[in-house]
This record gives C-alpha cells, sequence and structure tokens, in this order.
DNA sequence: TTGTCTCCCATGTGCGCCCATGCTATCCCT
DNA sequence: AGGGATAGCATGGGCGCACATGGGAGACAA
C-alpha cells in the first residue's frame, strides 16, 4: 500500500504565488504509477467542487480514474458536460519545479481567498490547501456535522454507514 | 496517460479574428496518435450540438472516435442524421499557425458570439471555446442543474449515479 | 480595387527554471 | 552525552525563454 497523505503544514505564498508543497506529499506524489528518480513530479489542482473557498489536488494516477469514469459515460450526455466542467475547467495541470515548489494563479487564489499563507490538509488519497482562517472555519463545520450525523459520538459508524451506502 | 483539456483562459481576439490556442492545450493536440515534433498542429472546430453560443473543440483522434460512433447507429436512425448534419456541415478542420494562433471566421464568431475576448474551457477530451459572458451564463447554468439533480452533498456521488443510470 | 485569410517577423512580459541562503533535525564521531 | 558536520527542506531572487499579441506583406476571391 502506498504511503498517503497525512498531516497539516502551513507554508508561506511567496511574492509570485509560488508555494511549496510539504515533503511528505511529494514523497506521495512520487509513488503514482510509472514515476521514477528524476521525472518531474506533476499534480492536479482543482476548485472545490462544493465552492468552499479550497483548492482539492489528486495525484495523475487519482485524477485518471477520475477521468475515465467520466470518459466512461455517454459522450454527449448533460451529466458528462456538468461533471467536466466543474472538474476540468476548474482546475489545472501543474508540475513542480525542483524545490517542490508550484505557482498559484491569481484567479486561483483569488476562489481559494488564499493570500499570505496555505494551508495543506492530507485527506487520505488527495489534499486540500486553505487559507488559515478558511481552515479553522472548515474544521469546526466537519465537527459540528459529524455531531449532527450521528448520534452518539463514534465515527466508525459513520464509515461503516457510508459503506453501505456506496457499496450495498 | 496522456494529458487532458484542463483549465480556463480567456484569450484576445484581434482584429483579423485570430485567437491564440493555451499552450498547455496545444500539448494535448500535439500528443495525438503520429504526431512529430515540427508537425503542424490540427484540429477539429464543431459548432454546438445543442446550438448554444459556442464552439466545441476536439484532437483528430477524437473526432474519428465520434466518427466512429456514428457510423456504428443505425444507418436510417433520426439520431443519425442529426449528428452527422451538425458534426460535418457545422464543423472546421483547421491547422494552427506557427505560433499556435488560428482564425475565427466571421461566421463561427457570429454563431458562438464572440466578440474581442474568447475564454477557453477544457473538458477533459475536448475544450469549449465561448465569450466572457455565455461562458459565465453557462457556468451558472452547470451549477443549477448540478444543484437540482444531487441531494445533498456530494458531486462524486453524481458521477456514480450517473454511471449507475448509464451503465447499470 | 477592396476585403479576407495566411504566412512571417517583431515585441514585451510573465512564468518557469535554476542558483543561493539559512534553518532544523539527524546522524556520527569523539 | 555533547558537539560538529551534513543533508533535506522552506524560502528568496535573477535570468532567459516561451507565449500571447500586434502588424506587414503576399495570395486569392469577389
Amino acid at each position: 500500500m502506498a504511503q498517503r497523505f497525512r498531516g497539516e503544514w502551513t507554508h508561506k505564498v511567496d511574492a509570485k504565488g509560488r508555494v511549496s508543497v510539504p515533503a511528505p506529499f511529494r514523497r506521495v506524489l512520487e509513488s503514482v504509477q510509472g514515476w521514477q528518480s528524476g521525472d518531474p513530479v506533476q499534480l492536479v489542482v482543482v476548485l472545490d467542487q462544493d465552492e468552499r473557498p479550497c483548492l482539492n489536488v489528486y495525484t495523475t494516477d487519482e485524477i485518471d480514474q477520475i477521468d475515465d469514469l467520466i470518459a466512461s459515460l455517454p459522450r454527449f450526455a448533460r451529466e458528462r458536460e456538468a461533471l467536466s466542467t466543474r472538474l476540468a475547467s476548474g482546475a489545472e495541470h501543474v508540475t513542480l519545479d525542483e524545490n517542490g515548489r508550484f505557482g498559484l494563479t491569481k484567479e486561483m487564489r483569488a476562489k481559494a481567498g488564499i493570500e499570505g499563507q496555505a494551508v495543506f490538509a492530507g485527506l487520505i488519497d488527495s489534499f486540500q490547501i486553505w487559507s488559515p482562517e478558511g481552515y479553522e472555519e472548515k474544521k469546526a463545520r466537519m465537527a459540528d456535522w459529524i455531531k449532527e450525523e450521528r448520534d452518539p459520538n463514534d465515527l466508525f459508524e459513520l464509515l461503516y454507514a457510508a459503506q453501505q451506502k456506496y457499496l450495498g
């Protein structure tokens, strides 16, 4: 089992809009199919599907899987275009420089509300980038949601329910 | 896996009706079967099948697949004729100049409502060209549609649902 | 001619590539 | 255990090239 994205880091956004991807995350990005030492490290940055002010980042393997799902839909289906618009138009293919950095475009920064600092938060098979304030708020909301959704308090119960829902 | 069309760019339409194809899109267009460095870059521009004011652009590989798809439909099916009409009559085979530009005919510009600026929007294996206003409207519609369609919260849920619908 | 499209050449700017710096944590040797 | 060397990492900055855009000259049609 490949390593996964775990942990939180806060990094600076420099004058050119560049951010360093946390080194442990780079290790994961390097673990994709076919990557070799020396190859440029690649990733895909996607605006949040729920229009929250944050960016979702995927490995190329992960995004290939999503692309394949979409490609499996009928070519002119409305769903296909709607999903592609979200997952492709609001996205960007990026390669890291030799220091493990990449540039966030002005639009991306604006939509994610990111200025001087960016929080990198691992989500197992992807990670997110938030402004420090946005991230605090998200964490609070998630905690609330978990409390509402489940009584009483067991995360594993939630996981089990989700499994039932999607895997039958 | 080849790179795919991702991201949004807004480029100018010059006095002669020319537009620059975003460089990352050119890279994808170059990735078609048999292309070599130095070869002219080719693409196919098609008027929208739903008669929206936009242009759909495909790689030559992709258009071949669509042609095959149409050929596989029953010869007298209405869908077949409708699709062929759009894809043949309202389509144009184009090669880029050495700066990565091509000329939009007056007719194309008129039908897509494009004047001073053109928005290029990636859709994984094709991309679209819109006027800035038209594109904003489309995105709003797509967002509305997604909101209606899915209960309550995850875009990927919608993706799974679409798969169920089409693939059983 | 006039208008339209195509092939070149020109230009400025922004982004990506590369080199540099300082910090920290780890390891190794004494 | 302590101290010094070292390697990995976050961050800064400079420079050059690729890219977006403008315009001129020629080709072809009306």
